[in-house]
Parts: C-alpha cells; structure tokens; sequence
DNA sequence: TTCCTATTTAAGAATTATTATTATTTAAAA
DNA sequence: TTTTAAATAATAATAATTCTTAAATAGGAA
C-alpha cells in the first residue's frame, strides 16, 4: 500500500507515535513493500532517499510498529525475522524454491477456520490468532 | 515420545544414518523432549548424561534429522529455530504469556482443510505442507 | 516563536544464534 | 583387523539483533 509521509505523521500522531523522519520513512517502506522484508532489506531501501538512517534505528522501529499494531512479524525458516503491514488475516504461501513469500486471501477458508474453533474451541486455550502458513511451490511461470 | 536408544539405533540403520553415540543421544533427547527445543536446549540438556557432544554437532545432527524427515523445524517470534520430532500433521498453540508451544491433534481439522484446498487449490501454487498455528493464551491453572 | 525536557537517533560495540574450518576420531564395510 | 569415508570436538568466523552513549530532535510549555 502506498502511504504518503502525511498520510503516515497523521495516523501516527492517532496512535500517540512521536514522527520522526526515520520512522515515517520505515514505515512507508514497509507498506509499499509487497514481499514482506527484512530490517537489513528495508534500511536497504531507505537509504537511496534517506541515507544516514541506522539499521538499529530500523530494528526499533519495527518493534514498535508491532507493539502499535501497525505491523506483525513474519517467521519463517531462514534465520531472520521478516515484516507485514499488511494487518487483515491472511495466507502466507511459503514457495520452497524462491523462498520468496506472498500473501493469499481467503474470506472463504477465514470463515471456516473462525466458525469451526468458535463452535469448537480448544481445551484450555484462549485463541487470539490463527494463522494459516502453506508451505510449497509457485507454479508461476514469470516471476513478476 | 520415549526411545531406547537399541530403538533409535536400528530406526537410524533402516534410513542409512551412520549410527553414531552424539547423533542417537541428541535425537533421543528430542523425542523425548515435550516442548520444542532449541539447539542450546537440547545441548544442555544431553550435558548430565553425555558431556562432551559439541552444540555444533547438535546443529549438524538436527540438521541432519530434517533432512531425513525425522524432524522438522518450528519457527517462533524467537530469534532461534526450535525442532519437533512429532511429524505428523498438527497444530501448534503459541502461548503469548509463557512462549511455551504446545501441540493439538485434530484430525478433523486437518481432513477438514485437506478436503478445502484438494477441491478449490490455490492458482499457480503447488501445494506441500499446510501449517495451522494459533497465537493465543494458555488457560491452565498449574503449569506441569 | 523560543525554550525545555524526555524521547529518539547514529554509531559502533556487544551479544547471541548459527555455520565453517580443520585436525582428530570413529563406524562399519571389506 | 584394517581401511576409509564420514562424523566429531574445538574453536574461529559470520550474521542477525540488541545494547550503550552522546548528540539531536519532537512536541509541549511559556
């Protein structure tokens, strides 16, 4: 999703996050992004425009954009965290050649998964998020 | 699940793994193991009996493990891997509060998700493995 | 606007998880 | 047993992330 850095100071100052550059630059190049980057990806992309941003400036904000709700981690085999804007519930399709990772919606199979623990729960165990990962190949034959 | 290591010997030797003393002890210790254990975790805890078996070992011998199916890797909101020996198909329950992984069996679930996605598939994607995780809180008054 | 103060940042050191290197040891086949 | 390819211990190296600290800055108060 495109932000613009208005867009992005005014929906931090409703969430009570103090604008910096740094953080409304991160931020917009997290929701741009469409492949769910790293930290080192995103202090990548930033530099061009933004060069002097830290790659620990990057962790932290990161953190905080989870703790705000602006963003969730994306963990996956590698050894490194990953990151989502993207807040709704969604598949991610995990592609074992590419390692690349996209996103799926399903409205259909959401509803099923909600209706089927709604009515059946888990002993126990409060459930606040189900999340759906599937692991296998993309078929594509031009990997946009 | 508890193994002699007679029993791991001869599973080792019907699969081809050269059957060695660290590499039996380690995958013991996972078997047995309830709670999804680190590389550390697993180290330590062959320590008592088994001193002396290198952490890199322990890595090379899950390593090794994946490979031959014998176990497979959970990946946490933790910045390290964990490994399951249980490879059947199931559920992992993330515990915010405790960061414990727990396992759940449901059968019907995973019939239930087999049955949506062999009919509807997903475009251009081939599918493997479809994993359930569910974020959410531990209910339990003791924890054993 | 200007000043104040708590928060944020940059820079780089430190830590932690994991992998690589290499000399030595060992399982198991001959 | 002897042989040999594979596995191991020890430790150095690497990669991801966090910590430390001094300097910079946002946003509220005057």
């Amino acid at each position: 999703m495109n932000l613009s850095l208005t867009q992005i100071k005014t929906q931090f100052q409703e969430l009570g996050i103090k604008s910096t550059l740094p953080r409304v630059v991160i931020y917009q190049s997290l929701a741009k992004s469409m492949h769910h980057p790293s930290a080192e990806e995103i202090h990548l992309a930033i530099q061009k425009k933004y060069p002097g941003v830290s790659l620990a400036t990057v962790y932290k904000t990161l953190d905080m954009l989870v703790q705000k709700s602006l963003a969730s981690k994306v963990v996956t085999n590698e050894d490194k965290v990953r990151y989502d804007s993207k807040m709704d519930n969604h598949i991610h399709l995990y592609c074992e050649k590419t390692q690349k990772i996209m996103d799926y919606e399903d409205q259909e199979l959401a509803d099923m998964l909600t209706g089927y623990f709604s009515k059946k729960g888990i002993p126990n165990f409060k459930i606040n998020k189900i999340q759906v990962n599937i692991n296998g190949e993309s078929k594509t034959t031009k990997n946009k």
